[in-house]
Formats: structure tokens, C-alpha cells, sequence
DNA sequence: AGTGAAAGGAGCGATAC
DNA sequence: GTATCGCTCCTTTCACT
């Protein structure tokens, strides 16, 4: 299942695709140097590989009146079950974008994205401190965006 | 230019497109009840009035080989000159995903995507230190990735 | 606002190199 | 591995409700 080595056109369509993911085939195949039909081909082959998992439209949060993003550090109490039902919890919470368990003191970073510190105290005290073993919250706020890309580093060539 | 409200289709399609955002427009027609050409034109009105911004591939970070995520704190000399330079230096810099400025103590907070280690040596030593101004580079990395959605939370109707 | 039809173009399979 | 052909379906515009 799949190729285990991208060559240079795999990784020109990926560049390609992370820019704009909703380039036609013709287009893609134009850009990266190939005819329509490997280039339709080659896409497929990564889809399938697992190199793209999807693709999104990209909103844009102030536009749609999401003022205000969080980091929240999450402590919970330290023991298989409840880091299982911790993280089942915060997937069923759309206004959890991420949350990654890190190094250093604290047990998750979660980053969440709502409209204003109203609604982020309700997810906070509503949401968050009802997981069971959920201990403490500590959040620091956005005041600026400068770069949010969701293009990954890829190789040169 | 540009509308100002959202409607329940608008979301409806804001939502599809979020999840796939190479639905096709009768495919994505159907999904929110309207047929082809209205959906269609929303779907123009809604790219030109800003809230969808552009369209991207989700690549697989782990199968492009990409181990290392991590979250650096950066202090730098707090004045609009360096602010500005330190900007435009972490713009140019594909491994660093993203970058906020923070409440609470540190300046900036980024998120890098690297390799491994030795490349994020590399990036740290080599490219956010030599920023002028940069005095402090704080490190924690991400252990496991409980969530990792580009899916911004929409009103519910 | 939504519907329906019509033309141009793209996707995608088959085939050949 | 790559390109060309050809059929089908989608996209997109226009006239109409």
C-alpha cells in the first residue's frame, strides 16, 4: 500500500496543493510539469499513500466573528482512564481546535477559538472543568496573529 | 462587497467545505439542499466577501517525515524596530507554522515543524537567534497529538 | 432569492509508447 | 514510467420564475 519515496514532481504537487488544494488537474499538471494524465495519477497515489489526508476550505475566524483564540494548559489527574476520557471529551468539543499532550509541567496544550471571552468562559467553566479529573486551567490569549499557516515544511527537492 | 449575514445554507456550505473542500458543487448542492447554480453562486459570494479565504491539501506531518513539533517561547527587545524585523524573518521561515503574540510574560509564541531534533537545533540555533533582537528561545515538544483539526467552530444554524 | 437548459471544459479511463 | 484520445460528467452562464 503505497510509495515510501516521494520524487521531485510528488513533492511539487504537494507544494502545489497545500497552496491551493482545489486546483484542477489540468492546472496542477501545468504547474508541476507534467501532462494531465500522470499528474492525476501521481495524486491519487499519494491520496492513497496517505501523504494527503484531505483537503479543507480555510476560513477566515475574524470574518466570521471568532474574536478571540486560547491556549490552554490542562492539568488532569494522571492515570490511564482518565486521560482516555479526557481526550474523548475534547474531541466532541468543536471549539477545540487542537490539543497536544507536550513536555515540561503541564499534562495538555489545547488551543480553542471562539467568539468572545463570554463564550470562552463557558467552554472553560462549562466544558473543560466538567471533564472528570480535570484539575486546573490556565489560559493566555492571542492579542495577534502574525503567521497561521497550515502548508508543512516540505523538502526542497 | 460582500454580505454580511450568513444564512443556515451559508453555513451548512461553509461546514461542508470545511470537512472536504474539493467537494464537487453538485455533491456539495445536494448536501445542503439547494441545486447546482445557487449553490454555486453562494459558494462565489462567500469567497469573495472573505470567509473562505482559499482552499488547502492536509498533508500527513508524520508521513512526510516530519517527527518534531514544537512550541517556542521568544523574548525579544521590546521595540517596534525589532518587532517589525522579527516578524518579517519568522514569515520567510517555512518551518515555523505559526506565530502569536501572547498575553502573559513571553513575546511571541510559534509553533515549528521540523524533522527531528537536529533539525530543530538547527532552526532555533541558526535561524531564530540570529534574528536581531532575539534574546530568549524556549522549547517545549509535543509528545502526542490528541487533536489537530483546520475546522474553525460554526454557529450552530 | 431559486430553477432549468445549454455550451464549454475537466476528469478519468483506455490505449499506445 | 509517460503522453494522447475520447467519452462522460461537472462547471458555469444565461434567461426565466
Amino acid at each position: 500500500m503505497g510509495k515510501s519515496t516521494l520524487d521531485a514532481a510528488d513533492l511539487r504537487i504537494l507544494e502545489a496543493l497545500q497552496r491551493n488544494g482545489r486546483l484542477s488537474n489540468v492546472d496542477l499538471a501545468e504547474q508541476v510539469g507534467l501532462s494531465p494524465s500522470p499528474c492525476l495519477r501521481r495524486v491519487r497515489d499519494l491520496e492513497e499513500a496517505g501523504y494527503i489526508q484531505g483537503y479543507a476550505a480555510i476560513l477566515d475566524r475574524r470574518r466570521l466573528g471568532l474574536g478571540v483564540v486560547a491556549f490552554v494548559e490542562v492539568k488532569i489527574d494522571q492515570n490511564a482512564e482518565g486521560d482516555a476520557v479526557f481526550r474523548r471529551a475534547v474531541e466532541r468539543i468543536p471549539e477545540v481546535v487542537s490539543c497536544f499532550v507536550m513536555t515540561g509541567t503541564m499534562d495538555y496544550l489545547l488551543q480553542v477559538v471562539v467568539p468572545d471571552l463570554d463564550a470562552y468562559a463557558e467552554v472553560s467553566m462549562k466544558r473543560l472543568l466538567q471533564i472528570p479529573g480535570v484539575k486546573d486551567v490556565r489560559s493566555s490569549f492571542v492579542l495577534d496573529v502574525v503567521k497561521h499557516s497550515t502548508a508543512l515544511p516540505l523538502p526542497p527537492a
